[in-house]
DNA sequence: TTCAGAAAGTAAACACTGTTCACTTAAATT
DNA sequence: AATTTAAGTGAACAGTGTTTACTTTCTGAA
């Protein structure tokens, strides 16, 4: 047992910890899992490859918590929003706006975060306490938001928030991964001028949304 | 010039291309992209690695002719839905699960097919002889039908159809992305039983058209 | 039918990759 | 001060896509 909870060895530990994640962090937004590799993100922090092993198992565990961290962004951005006092159709509309925006400043990681084969993609609907990955938790709070709009009536009471939220977050995650993928999107060449991506991001918001909405007589 | 426009020694260039490309579509299916590997196809099929360049420049033009024959295989699918004379309502929303449905079966293709970077991803929405991608092709389709919903008045009046068709792909895509990526969705875990995958498709099918509905009072 | 030239196929190498192992050096603990 | 633990390393292993120089096979014209 040691005697404080940190000890300096402990500290200098996670600091070169800390240093060969945002050497690799900065990579990585550039140019993806490809571009990222053991030899090159050694030279980077002048190390030599093998050193990376006494820090992590893996390419693919480190790889995995420059995805969590990520989705931590997305998922304190996202809170923001939801815990806003502002109207209801708006706070929804701005929630989904801003996964997607916030998803595609950082495509390569947005696309990291689902590629991963079969990950622990965790419990995402348990008992609270348990403990929620990000992804998890962005989810809950979005079924929150869906729970909450079938109370005020704005939503159809027919709705299952529950499965309304993985409706709504697959499309939220398609125009996502389309954004991703065709750089250009919604336009597919870049000489041809349509609606700008930020305007797009709200017509897809509405229109998801519109989805659920009740429609009184 | 040659007599016949097909010599046999172009033919039988031609079966060998094709030997190569099945051999590589088996273990693509099964394994993805990361599991096929030139030396382990040169093997399969008897060969040297090298042969293989006589006929691919590169592993990625290999893997580009995969996936653009899956597409193929989507397009023949959804035009045969949108073909069909069931009532419209019926064939949009069969037409998004159908898509779904195919892509799902072949997961690594349609992640694959999305990936690539920045390739070819082609003039999608132009004056018509110009050489459409099979992606193209499909979100053709995709965009006629709604169009036909407008004209029909079921669907809201004020729709820009190309615009429209992009947000209901994405959301498609979105769905089919999710399924691709987490095996077990709509679930989370294995042993959490909610709505079936069918069910779940047909569920996202239809709240994503009624998005497009006009809601006559 | 012979013979030049093109096409098909190959072994070996190049430049990478993630990862491991035996080893040394530095730090911490008893 | 001696011993144990952690940090760091160079070299190697087993892969990868790809290229080059070389040999073999086939084909179209003299």
């Amino acid at each position: 047992m040691t005697a404080s909870v940190s000890s300096p060895a402990e500290r200098r530990r996670n600091k070169i910890r800390a240093r060969i994640l945002t050497a690799a962090e900065q990579v990585f937004a550039r140019e993806g899992a490809a571009g990222l590799s053991i030899r090159r993100l050694a030279e980077n922090i002048d190390y030599s490859p093998a050193a990376i092993y006494k820090y992590f198992s893996s390419k693919d565990e480190l790889v995995d918590e420059l995805k969590e961290s990520f989705f931590e962004l997305i998922l304190e951005n996202v809170h923001r929003i939801a815990d806003k006092s502002t109207p209801f159709d708006q706070r929804a509309r701005d929630c989904v706006a801003t996964y997607v925006q916030i998803a595609t400043e950082k495509p390569y990681h947005y696309a990291a975060a689902f590629a991963g084969e079969s990950e622990t993609d965790g419990p995402v609907e348990n008992e609270p306490g348990f403990q929620l990955s990000k992804k998890g938790q962005a989810f809950n709070v979005l079924r929150g938001m869906i729970e909450e709009g079938v109370e005020l009536g704005a939503f159809r009471a027919d709705i299952d928030p529950s499965l309304a939220a993985k409706s709504v977050w697959a499309s939220m995650h398609g125009l996502t991964m389309m954004i991703v993928h065709i750089p250009t999107f919604p336009a597919f060449k870049p000489e041809q001028n349509t609606m700008s991506r930020e305007d797009f991001i709200q017509f897809h918001a509405d229109q998801v949304v519109r989805g659920l909405e009740a429609h009184h007589g």
